[in-house]
RNA sequence: GGGCUCGUAGCUCAGCCUGGUUAGAGCGCACGCCUGAUAAGCGUGAGGUCGGUGGUUCAAAUCCACCCGGGCCCA
């Protein structure tokens, strides 16, 4: 056979190879070469088909296919089955745009029906950008069984886990504080907010609290820039440890300001270092208290009848949003508390406590028992109970405003108000001021597992293990209950109906079939969305109740719908028990970082809470993608970036490849096009160019791997015995490091084989063997071997590569073998590791290294023969001479000495070593290290032999063992000598007449070799040459006639004479001052 | 405002967990070499107050504290 030709680019070769798996359903092929054997099980985190595709989505999906390729490779069944997330806010916000509406209240007179119909539609609008994507990019995935969170069967699933929470007793009716816009009806995501930050001036208020019973009919004073949060008042926070001074007016207000009010006697209580800020009048100090001292004092609520004492909306808290509980009765309304969030920044330190109006204050609340009882409704308008006029009157309405100071000031309650300008969140969809409300809401009770969920997640290997320690462990351990319930329209319908006449009377469905047996057969084209299933109801079930079961309007968060793939994506349990078992846990997901708290939190918590186990073993977080200014993508900044271009331009393996090895995939990388262009330039043109190289003289020499003729491995030369030797080391690394996910480093030293070890070392210094110049049988076997030896070490290369970069990967592979490199193994070591072997050839390339420097510090330039290289490797090894042949070649010299430190050109030098030196002498370090750096020759020797020495320190005579210092050799004289790290070289630069004309012979063949292929001869015509020149270099190129003839392949050599020789090309140049002509012709 | 994370050469990144005195690599740049892989290959060199300040230590890129800047998540 003839080993094929490349294709002209890598994304020409990639669209072949894309061609080629359509055709034989490589991915199927692949899957079923590992039925039967052990299963890897992966999860794919479904992505919302409603948004395109970008740079950012590619990184983690190049985690995924990199696992499961190995994991395949290594003989493992991987089931990679795909998914849509298609509930939710972002599908709601895109049907919204598209139907020109916005809001709750226009969705609701557009009707749920119609809207969600829109919704419906377009989940699946980028589906195919992100197939094309991932198929482009070689992300093997099964979509023709996709998981798709709307379907019934998915939903009917999700249910059964809901139905799981509640029969477990951990299901839940509460609140949460939600940013709220009362225009629009809805809460708003913490992206939404983020949208919709704007400077406004808001009126701020301090407040006079009356204290009952207080001697001296004190008033506690507090501030607030949300007056409309007054009349919800229950309580006040202050800080236990923060001063306070009771303090007695003793004059009129200070003029110019006028509008504080206070009689001249009135007494006030507020946090001493925020007094001079505060208060507008002269004052004295009657007593100075810790906030401790308040703590528990009662007062007179602001607005009487705006919130019951006991008051809560009807039953509905059963433990707060943080699962405290333990409501200890109406007693603690209005009454002086202790919280930790009081701070000593603005306002008086005393903070005003308005239980369901703020994050703090509901949590407060819910420690402590406060009354739970809205003083606005929903539409942001205040409730009956509010007295003054002001029930019925949007909160945000200026005359209200206004009304809310004028009862305060009509009842003494108000000292002062003052503008304030700050940053307040508003809708951004209508601009209204948002409210933070507390809403109705339902829990899952996680806290109630949270020790549980903190072991599970210690369980799982977090890629990074800060991850799991740091983020996730941080958010766990202030595990709050997992808000599930949405006030929208779009998503999973919540299976809770309540009854109107006992809200403790509640049914909460796990299938379809306990709906069905409610309300009789369901039609065949069932769908659970809203807002047909908010039709269904009946009668309450409990004894002589009389009410009705109605479903309570809330849709499912989300993160519920991904976090239930495990089952859901199964249908189980309704079906398919079987499958869920084998594919729960996941061994391995990867995802982005902003899923912490998304899905592999709701993965998490929802494994936990069902089964009481984590739902994966191992995870792969990765970072961000930033612009090449390090910000982040997004569309309103306008920077995000078409992944297509570096595709069409370098193709997918070289981005794959670029995103694997520029840094850990957790750590945020900036969009670097020039990057992913070296890559491709870097390994794949070089790997590439070796493949060439490879099939050129393969197919020169005829040379097949099915008819190699080569002699087993360890009877080949030292050169190919390193490279297998390597090869097998780098596949027993590449597994280590696969098998624990440290997916950079093994890219990085998969590049670094080929790069360095492979291309720049084997091939650029065996290359000689691939053309067998002379027929003689030796050399004929050499180049046999050679070829076996590239031949294997290239189609291991391309099955260590197949995960990293699929397709060049199953190019080479398929062009070496014959067949896919994905249905291949994953190489194992073929047992010819030979550590010395590498250790020598480390050593020697080291040499290599120094010796090239030392040429290139004389002018001496390498096709000048030297005689002698003097060297010396660290802890006085000696490389075998076989290795060292390989360093004089590379360095041309004629021989290859060590030095010994008899040598009247050594030097030792003696270094100290701190790590032993230290700890040893403490203080006293640097003098011991400077007297050891300033040791006698005779000293230094003694070291060397193995012996210690004494030195004086201080008076006092020390002993310094030969291992707490490192000795190096470096030479001087005559020769040119370069050092690094213990290793020497000294380079003999002395030339005779012998040495002088090898390297006029070295020249010539350099100067036909270029007129050979500047004449346009293929590398192996044979030609006539004839040279003339100086008599220097006549009588070189004479004593080298069979040299030059062998590197030339000349069959004759005419040296000196005249006329042209008949030959076709002549060239006239120089060699070192020397003019030097030279012809040649194509020999028949 | 809180949590996490990053900041090292012009650029992209190692090193930091486990402190050791000369901080590495690749790219780019300059110079050179080689040429039977040639719209290839190899090398040499210049280039860094390791974000800042303070602390711990005989010794700090590395440990600690604070600050500045980028990013993510959450308020």
């Amino acid at each position: 056979m003839t080993y094929p030709e490349l294709p002209a680019s890598h994304p020409e070769l990639e669209e072949g190879i894309l061609r080629i798996w359509e055709e034989e359903d490589t991915f199927h092929a692949s899957l079923r070469a590992r039925e039967g054997e052990p299963e890897f099980v992966f999860y794919e985190g479904p992505p919302t088909a409603n948004g395109r595709p970008g740079v950012h989505h590619i990184i983690s999906r190049t985690i995924k296919d990199l696992v499961a390729r190995y994991r395949t490779m290594t003989g493992h069944h991987v089931t990679r089955i795909a998914g849509w997330d298609t509930h939710g806010l972002p599908v709601e916000l895109e049907a919204e745009r598209q139907l020109g509406i916005s809001g709750k209240a226009q969705i609701e007179k557009l009707g749920i029906a119609e809207f969600n119909r829109v919704c419906r539609e377009g989940i699946f609008t980028y589906k195919d950008d992100w197939e094309r994507l991932s198929q482009r990019i070689g992300y093997w995935l099964d979509y023709e069984n996709a998981y798709v969170t709307c379907t019934p069967e998915y939903v009917e699933s999700v249910w059964w886990a809901i139905s799981e929470i509640e029969r477990k007793g951990l299901l839940y009716r509460g609140y949460k504080v939600v940013p709220y816009c009362s225009r629009c009806g809805t809460g708003l995501s913490s992206h939404e907010v983020a949208m919709g930050w704007a400077d406004v001036v808001d009126t701020a208020v301090f407040v006079k609290f009356h204290l009952i019973g207080d001697p001296d009919g004190a008033r506690v004073l507090s501030w607030t820039t949300t007056p409309w949060t007054l009349p919800g008042n229950v309580a006040l926070a202050v800080g236990d440890e923060i001063e306070y001074l009771k303090v007695r007016v003793v004059g009129d207000s200070e003029s110019g300001s006028g509008k504080a009010i206070a009689e001249p006697g009135e007494v006030f209580i507020l946090a001493k270092p925020l007094m001079e800020r505060t208060l507008r009048h002269e004052v004295e100090v009657l007593e100075v208290m810790t906030g401790a001292d308040l703590v528990g004092r009662r007062y007179e609520p602001l607005f009487p009848g705006a919130v019951d004492a006991d008051g809560a909306e009807a039953g509905r808290s059963e433990g707060g949003a943080d699962g405290a509980g333990g409501a200890e009765g109406p007693s603690a309304a209005w009454t002086i508390l202790p919280a930790d969030f009081v701070t000593m920044e603005e306002g008086t330190g005393v903070v005003h406590t308005a239980v369901m109006y703020g994050e703090d204050d509901f949590r407060l609340g819910a420690q402590t028992g406060l009354p739970m009882q809205h003083s606005v409704d929903g539409e942001g308008r205040f409730v009956e109970r509010v007295p003054g006029g002001l029930a019925g009157g949007h909160v945000k309405d200026p005359e209200v405003e206004h009304g809310i100071l004028a009862w305060l000031t009509e009842h003494d309650l108000l000292y002062r108000s003052e503008k304030y300008p700050h940053s307040y969140p508003h809708c951004w969809r209508c601009d209204s001021a948002l409210l933070y409300m507390a809403r109705d809401a339902w829990y899952a009770r996680t806290t109630a597992v949270k020790e549980r969920l903190m072991e599970l997640n210690a369980s799982i290997d977090w890629n990074p293990a800060e991850m799991g320690t740091g983020r996730m462990g941080e958010w766990l351990a202030n595990n709050v209950d997992w808000s599930l319930s949405r006030d929208r329209y779009w998503g999973t319908p919540l299976p809770i109906w309540v009854c109107d006449a006992d809200e403790e009377h509640r049914d909460v469905l796990g299938s379809y079939e306990a709906l069905a047996e409610r309300v009789g057969a369901l039609s065949s084209e069932f769908d659970p969305h809203r807002p047909d299933i908010d039709e269904y109801e009946w009668d309450c079930r409990s004894e002589s109740c009389g009410g009705r079961m109605r479903r309570i309007p809330q849709v499912l968060d989300a993160w519920f719908d991904s976090g239930s793939m495990p089952y859901a994506q199964w249908h189980y349990p309704f079906e398919n028990e079987e499958e869920f078992r084998v594919h729960f846990p996941a061994d391995f997901i990867a995802e982005g970082v902003d899923q912490t708290r998304g899905w592999f939190y709701s993965l998490l918590a929802l494994s936990t809470l069902l089964f009481d186990e984590t739902s994966y073993r191992a995870v792969v977080v990765n970072d961000l993608i930033l612009d090449q200014e390090g910000q982040k993508m997004s569309k309103s900044r306008g920077n995000v970036v078409d992944p297509w271009t570096a595709i069409d331009r370098h193709g997918a393996d070289a981005l794959r490849y670029y995103l694997m090895s520029v840094s850990s995939p957790w750590l945020p990388k900036r969009w670097d096009p020039d990057g992913i262009g070296d890559v491709e330039r870097k390994l794949f043109d070089t790997l590439r160019n070796t493949y060439r190289f490879f099939s050129l003289y393969a197919g020169l020499e005829g040379w097949t791997h099915e008819n190699s003729g080569a002699r087993p491995p360890s009877e080949r030369s030292v050169m190919d015995r390193w490279l297998l030797s390597r090869t097998d080391s780098l596949a027993e690394e590449l597994r280590a490091e696969l098998e624990g996910y440290e997916l950079t480093r093994a890219a990085r030293r998969l590049s670094g084989f080929v790069l360095d070890e492979l291309s720049n070392w084997y091939v650029r210094r065996s290359r000689d063997r691939f053309w067998a110049t002379r027929p003689d049988a030796e050399t004929k076997q050499a180049a046999r071997d050679a070829f076996a030896t590239l031949h294997e070490t290239l189609r291991t290369t391309a099955a260590l590569l197949a995960p990293f970069a699929p397709f060049f990967a199953d190019w080479l592979h398929r062009a070496l073998a014959g067949e896919s490199v994905h249905l291949a193994d994953y190489p194992v070591s073929a047992g010819r590791i030979d550590p010395d072997l590498e250790r020598d050839m480390r050593d020697v390339r080291e040499l290599a290294v120094l010796g090239r420097a030392a040429r290139e510090q004389e002018n001496l330039r390498v096709r000048q023969p030297l005689r002698l290289l003097r060297a010396v490797v660290p802890g006085g090894r000696r490389p075998s001479q076989a290795v060292l042949e390989l360093l004089a070649q590379e360095l041309n010299v004629k021989r290859v000495e060590f030095l010994s430190d008899t040598d009247d050109i050594v030097r030792l030098v003696v270094k100290p070593d701190f790590g032993r030196l230290g700890p040893r002498f403490g203080a006293s370090t640097p003098e011991v290290a400077r007297l050891v750096q300033n040791l006698e020759p005779e000293q230094a020797r003694r070291l060397r032999a193995g012996d210690s020495i004494e030195l004086e320190l201080g008076g006092e005579d020390v002993a310094i063992a030969p291992d707490e210092v490192s000795i190096t050799e470096v030479a001087s004289g005559e020769l040119v000598v370069r050092s690094a790290d213990g290793y020497l070289v000294g380079l003999d630069r002395m030339l005779d007449e012998e040495l002088v004309a090898e390297g006029i012979a070295r020249e010539l063949v350099n100067r036909v070799q270029r007129l050979r292929r500047d004449s346009g001869l293929e590398v192996s015509d044979r030609i006539e040459l004839g040279i003339r020149g100086s008599d220097e270099v006549e009588s070189a190129a004479q004593e080298h006639r069979e040299y030059i003839a062998g590197e030339t392949l000349a069959v004759g050599v005419q040296i000196g004479g005249e006329g042209d020789g008949g030959s076709e090309e002549w060239r006239d140049s120089e060699l070192d001052g020397h003019a030097v002509r030279i012809g040649l012709r194509r020999a028949r």
